[in-house]
DNA sequence: AATGCCATTCTTGTATGGAAGGGCGGGTGA
DNA sequence: TCACCCGCCCTTCCATACAAGAATGGCATT
């Protein structure tokens, strides 16, 4: 049952829509499987079913929605292949980024991680995963800005929604102190430009979203296709 | 003015408008700056706004149109820096994949990719640059494929419509000769799997792009933002 | 009792009418 | 002659009505 209201103040009564969907489908308010229809939602939210509509095509194309022509439509359930590959995209992407940022190093690269990395010590002493999710985002964009391809990162953003469902259904679980050392090492090795380094490090890193997932999985077989 | 009919026989009015669009701006019969409206397509294609709407959100949430609340849309003007930031990722990707293919020789790979080259030597010498082109993608997803991960050629391939724009700009430019060799060296490299060699061959090959892009630029400035 | 058919009732897809807002040109005033 | 303002026209946006396909349940028939 979704609960998000409208109060948002977008543009357009769509776009309103989409947000509330969106975020709806990702803190699994709306659960992988749940079907849902146009007149369905327009109910809810009082608002007629073209909007709605258009907010369905907007979700379909970036992979939360399934809408089947004449039959009703349903909240995509999780691909772990897709989730999966979306991880190779990222890893790909990444490596890419931090051996650039390792092989051109700017003195100021290593302070403006190093600063990052304190904030995330404090949002992990404080318990506030959710802040400390964010920084950790922040943290991987940041990178990806040294590296002078920050829309690389809006790419990752729009196929991180997938692995964001998974993530929230194991919020508290993730072990805050194990990725802040990770991090560390990260950026220890750019301090040091050694790429090489950087990016075992990297690796390493992004290879724990894989045990997340399986163990997502065992928990939560239903959410899978 | 676009041309494209409407005689394909896909399920929905709005899926072969998407198709149609998407052909003329990708062949530059609708060119960056042209402004269209849903009434203008619509009477063209003698159908109703509201298929030709959804149409246009489609291929805004592409990256080939731009809608502009209230106003009117337009065909989407080149990004250079778009451009070149999908190069990136592409690079990445790709990068990750003939290391991967390179690490874990199969028999049959080289075999494979081998076969590819002739068909594309043949075409080359037919000078018929519609089926290199089809052959040369068909090249780098077979790659993805033989890395397992041809889902990741999926989202290169979406990201590859602004650069298709270019290079349709320069149909019969790109020297077919040179781009076979290059095949040549990354399949050499697979056989003798050399990772580093395949990872080099690949980086120059792909390297082309950047200056074919420059090229079409200064060509056709009012296509690029 | 079991099975097949048909109607009802969902769903999404399409058409059309009006509302709201932005741009542009003509007219008016200085 | 130049600048400003107002009205017209264009656009997208939203609402609503209708059409058509798909599933489901009941009913009739065997």
């Amino acid at each position: 049952m979704a609960a998000t209201a409208l109060e948002n103040t977008k543009e357009t009564i769509a776009m309103r829509v989409v947000d509330a969907l969106r975020d709806d489908i990702i803190t699994m308010a709306l659960k992988p499987g749940d079907v849902i229809s146009e007149s369905d939602i327009a109910g809810r939210y009082g608002v007629s079913r073209q909007p709605v509509r258009e907010a369905f095509i907007r979700l379909a194309q970036q992979g939360l929605l399934l809408i089947r022509p004449k039959r009703a439509t349903v909240v995509k359930k999780i691909s772990p292949l897709g989730v999966r590959q979306s991880r190779f995209i990222r890893e790909s992407i990444e490596v890419e980024i931090i051996r650039r940022v390792a092989g051109q190093p700017s003195d100021d690269a290593a302070d403006v991680l190093t600063k990052l990395i304190a904030d995330q010590e404090a949002a992990s002493e404080a318990g506030d995963s959710r802040r400390f999710h964010t920084l950790d985002e922040l943290f991987h964009r940041t990178l990806a800005r040294l590296a002078g391809v920050e829309y690389a990162w809006q790419l990752i953003d729009d196929h991180k929604m997938q692995l964001d469902r998974v993530r929230y259904l194991t919020l508290g679980v993730s072990s805050t102190q194990r990725a802040i050392a990770e991090h560390k090492q990260i950026v220890e090795a750019v301090a040091k430009a050694d790429a090489a380094a950087a990016e075992m490090a990297m690796r390493a890193h992004l290879a724990r979203a894989e045990l997340l997932l399986n163990q997502t999985i065992s928990d939560f077989p239903d959410f899978f296709e």
